[in-house]
DNA sequence: CTGTGTGCAAATGGTTTGCAAAAAC
DNA sequence: GTTTTTGCAAACCATTTGCACACAG
């Protein structure tokens, strides 16, 4: 048997320090969503989870992703087209979104500077930074000839 | 008559160049707007206005704060408390907020270098920026103590 | 008058919840 | 066997829409 991958490793840690259970479900829906990069909507999991075993249900997806959230595993996104979607979070680096006004497609991005000038600018405000999160909207290469 | 106020002057000319009427409640809905600051929701608007004319109702509140934003003098933003709000954008320098997650208070911001740093990157990746968000979450001075 | 604007109630759509049955331990 | 988890359907809740009536031009 293959170890397991870290992710399921992480996931299994917080189910146990949680008092949670693994059930198999839940493994599921934890391989269906480190198997696929991109935002993922959760009709994007539930259909793709499906293939696995077609009687998980929607509640279920939204409730394990919560799980995946808190366990620091997955992140929610706002691309603004009206659902929560999931990114990964696991050895992945913090970046941001730009997003395009006429195709929807997202690129992320990721800088330096203005991640630091936003600790700067937030401690001279007397705030502590937690999170933060930076959408561009414009136009991508394709859509602004 | 003391002249009408410069947003009233530039909805107006909205509605005009749109073909559309000028009705009392767009106006009355206006005037409620412009003399509270603030993130407002729906509701809050919907409450004061009400003050004015209590045969106001919600739809005509959601249907002409999406006029007031088409025509700049509104912006929607979004503190994550689950309702869109809408603040002023008429001579009001454009910003961002941080959010306090203890308490929910939002403070704005603005910083001339992020705003640079983020056409520069926007410019490298080949996207032509038409608008952004930013949000920082964290804990504001009266909460991180 | 003619056509746009409005209020109401109902529909929508993503998300959450109550509860009995199923699964984990 | 006891407790958590799950699927289903119903509830939720902000927002949108259909439609008959009200109002602006």
């Amino acid at each position: 048997m293959p170890p397991a991958s870290p992710e399921k490793q992480v996931f299994t840690k917080y189910l146990e320090e949680n008092g949670l259970r693994q059930t198999r479900h839940r493994m599921l829906i934890l391989d269906s969503f480190i198997a696929n990069e991109g935002h993922r909507s959760i009709e994007d999991i539930h259909d793709n989870v499906r293939k696995a075993d077609s009687r998980i249900g929607y509640t279920t997806i939204y409730r394990t992703m919560k799980l995946l959230s808190d366990a620091g595993l997955a992140r929610e996104v706002d691309l603004g087209d009206g659902m929560t979607r999931y990114e990964h979070l696991y050895n992945h680096k913090h970046h941001d979104h730009m997003i395009c006004t006429e195709c929807g497609r997202s690129i992320e991005f990721f800088n330096a500077q203005i991640e630091a000038l936003q600790d700067a600018a937030s401690e001279k405000l007397g705030f502590r930074v937690q999170d933060h999160r930076l959408q561009i909207y414009g136009l991508c290469g394709s859509c602004r000839s």
